[in-house]
Parts: structure tokens; sequence; C-alpha cells
DNA sequence: CGGGATCCATTCCGATACTG
DNA sequence: CAGTATCGGAATGGATCCCG
């Protein structure tokens, strides 16, 4: 009885979400951490946000994105250029200048990850009161 | 012209996703950033799809969870704990049990994360196949 | 059983300087 | 303009030992 009214809010959930066989979860080629380890990153998804809207040059990005530096620019937009979520086409102009533009899979990826960071700015308060009462009382 | 094609398959998308106003990102407070870096942990999203299936004891999430040390269980279990995810609660018995359980919060959360993890799931092919272009011929 | 404390290797990331 | 190269500090995570 209360084993069963434990799982009651889960299972109020119809269907089920997802259903993981976790014995069965190859590291070595897990696609859910192998995702969200690299979108996990610093600035990952601040590139792809901004992408999302219209393709951008490589100093536009540079100055839209707030306080990233040269480098971590170059190499975020390798990462996702590589994984296939944006694309780069450099134009032979007297300075050479670059566009990144996100793909088709870049955008059917953007479909999930926006509804998260939705849900991140409606209950980052939430959690920001959750993190006050565990630090005053950790239950 | 050109311009205009470059935008057309983002501006297909109806109504945008999420219009976000880069220059007023204070990151020192930024709920984006705050709960992708805390789920893009190395452990984090796998603890959560455990106990969104039901609630476990630590040594069961030990066992479940292959390859997670005792440290970065504890570690995690904690994070997800002081951000308002799960819960934990003690049973005094003889040697102690602890149980660990999703909130409301969390499974909030999850509605929006397993989507991203169903799609992770869905296009990893396609993930792992980009990295193989781009490894063979970098354009 | 469910942790805490400590040590150590690896990785991540920022700052700076240089280049076609 | 759009990078590359190098360095060093900070953060992350694993291994091990200890404890009520």
């Amino acid at each position: 009885m209360a084993a069963s009214a434990v799982v009651n809010l889960r299972d109020s959930i119809d269907p089920p979400l997802r259903d993981v066989d976790l014995s069965n979860l190859d590291f070595s080629n897990c696609p859910v951490r192998d995702l969200i380890s690299q979108i996990g990153g610093k600035w990952s998804v601040l590139i792809l946000e901004t992408l999302a809207k219209r393709p951008y040059r490589f100093g536009e990005l540079r100055r839209l994105v707030p306080d990233i530096s040269q480098r971590m620019l170059t190499q975020t937009l390798r990462e996702l250029q590589r994984d296939g979520y944006i694309g780069r086409e450099v134009f032979p102009t007297k300075p050479p200048s670059v566009e990144y533009r996100m793909t088709d899979l870049g955008y059917s990826l953007y479909q999930p990850l926006a509804q998260l960071l939705n849900w991140a700015e409606a209950n980052h308060e939430a959690v920001r009161a959750a993190r006050v009462r565990f630090d005053q009382s950790p239950d």
C-alpha cells in the first residue's frame, strides 16, 4: 500500500516516457551520454540558440555570445560542426569571412532542446528556492 | 534573395521556439546554463532516468548504474537533491537504509528531458555518421 | 549500509601571443 | 577577419581508506 503509493506519481504519467534497460547500457557507445556531455559544455547551448535564429559569421557570434573567448568559440563551433549540427561556409573575400548556420539535423535537435530550455527558464526560481532550503537545512 | 533563402528553413518553423535576447543574458544568474551544466555532469541524467521509474535505495542505484563510483553517486545525488529534483528519506533500520525518489519538480523536468533523450537515441547514428565524415575530410 | 575525507590524474577553460 | 599555439589555473571525476 505504501509501496504502491510511492510510484503513483510516476505511474500517473501515461504512457511511460522512456523505458531504459540500464543493464544493457554500453557506455562506449551510449548516445545519451554522448550527446549530453557534448551540449553540457559551457558554450554549446548558447551557440545553438544563437544559430537557431539565423546564420552568423564568426565575429558576429563572438559579439553576440558575451564573454566567450576566441579559443572556446572556435572549439565549440568545431565540435558542433563535427556532430553535424551546424555547417561552415567560407567566403573568399579580401579578409576571408566565414558563416555558420544550423543544419537540418541541428534544427531537429533544437526542437526538444528548446523545450528543455523553456523549462529551465520557467522553473529556475523553483530550483533556486530549493537550493536555499537545502543550504539552510540539508534534510 | 539569397539572404532570405538562408533563413527559410528556420522560418518555416512557426512559431519560433525561443526568442532569447543574448545581450540581456546575466551569466551569474543564467537559468539555462545553470540547469544544463548541472545535468551535463557525467551521471546526473542516468540517475534521473533510473529514479524516474521508481524510488531506489543507495545500494540499488549503485548496482543499477554501471561503473559509477560511490563518491560520484553520493555527490550526484546530493546535487540533484539540492536542486529539488529528488528527495531523500532515511529509514532507521539495523543497518540504516536510505531511499531516493523523484519529486514533482523532478518529474516536471523529466518530461522535456526525456524528449531530448529520445532524440539522442533516435539520431545518434546520424551524429556518428557526421563525425566519420568530418574526421575524414573536415570541410 | 551509506556515506565522508583525502589524494591524484585528467579534462576544461581563460588569457595571451602570433598568423595568413 | 578568423583563426592557431601555448601555458597555467580551475574544475571534474576515479581510487582508496575510514567510520557510525
